[in-house]
DNA sequence: CCCTGATTCGC
DNA sequence: GCGAATCAGG
């Protein structure tokens, strides 16, 4: 496979999404993700701002911090993100704060959520309404689930939570996790619900 | 051990 | 220019 425009094209899409350089080569196909990581390079597209978690900053590759405004991720209708920077000399600077409004600050506390004590496990979605493909997804992987016990569970193993744990059928799934999270695809299909209909909250 | 990106260097 | 091998951090 050779650089071609339209996968450079994609390339530079997929990087400036802060897609990681396996999925990009996951993408392309045909590269992995060295090859990616190279045609970034050469491309002259490397630091990527925020996003990037594991990054290496001690290759001391950029001794020159250049602050460069982070493109915020929006689904804009208009493909155009134009790479223009202005290279600026890095000057370190600090933030101008926002005098009056309140800002939200980057780090968000996003977990609010309240787990009971003594229950650290998620909630079994009994009669919820989950798609019927998502649950089908479900039993059909329960099938050659590993059926690890607690013990078993390690960080890559689904832990999603099978049967009745006062019971002696209970297991957990411990098929391989989808990174970054606590169960296997379709655990987390079924975990991570974009939020259904919600009934009015009115008391 | 899994992942990440960065760098090197023979091709 | 390319990318596998290697390096280095999380």
């Amino acid at each position: 496979m050779s650089w071609t425009d339209e996968r450079v094209e994609l390339l530079k899409k997929m990087w400036a999404e802060g897609q990681s350089a396996s999925q990009i080569a996951k993408e392309l196909g045909g590269v992995t993700r060295n090859a990616v990581i190279g045609k970034v390079h050469r491309l002259g597209l490397s630091n990527r701002t925020g996003g990037a978690a594991g990054s290496a900053p001690a290759a001391a590759a950029a001794p020159a911090p250049a602050k460069e405004p982070k493109p915020a991720k929006e689904a804009k209708p208009k493909p155009a993100p134009k790479p223009v920077e202005p290279e600026q000399p890095a000057v370190a600077e600090e933030e101008p704060e926002a005098p009056v409004a309140e800002t939200r600050p980057a780090t968000t506390p996003a977990r609010k959520q309240i787990i009971p004590a003594g229950q650290p496990l998620p909630p079994q979605p009994s009669a919820n309404e989950i798609s019927p493909e998502a649950l089908a997804k479900v039993s059909e992987i329960e099938k050659k689930a590993k059926k690890l016990t607690l013990m078993e569970l390690t960080e890559r193993t689904c832990k999603w939570p099978v049967g009745d744990p006062a019971t002696d059928d209970f297991w957990f799934c411990g098929l391989p996790v989808q990174q970054g999270k606590p169960y296997c695809e379709a655990h987390v299909g079924v975990a991570f619900q974009p939020m259904s209909s919600r009934r009015d909250r009115r008391r």
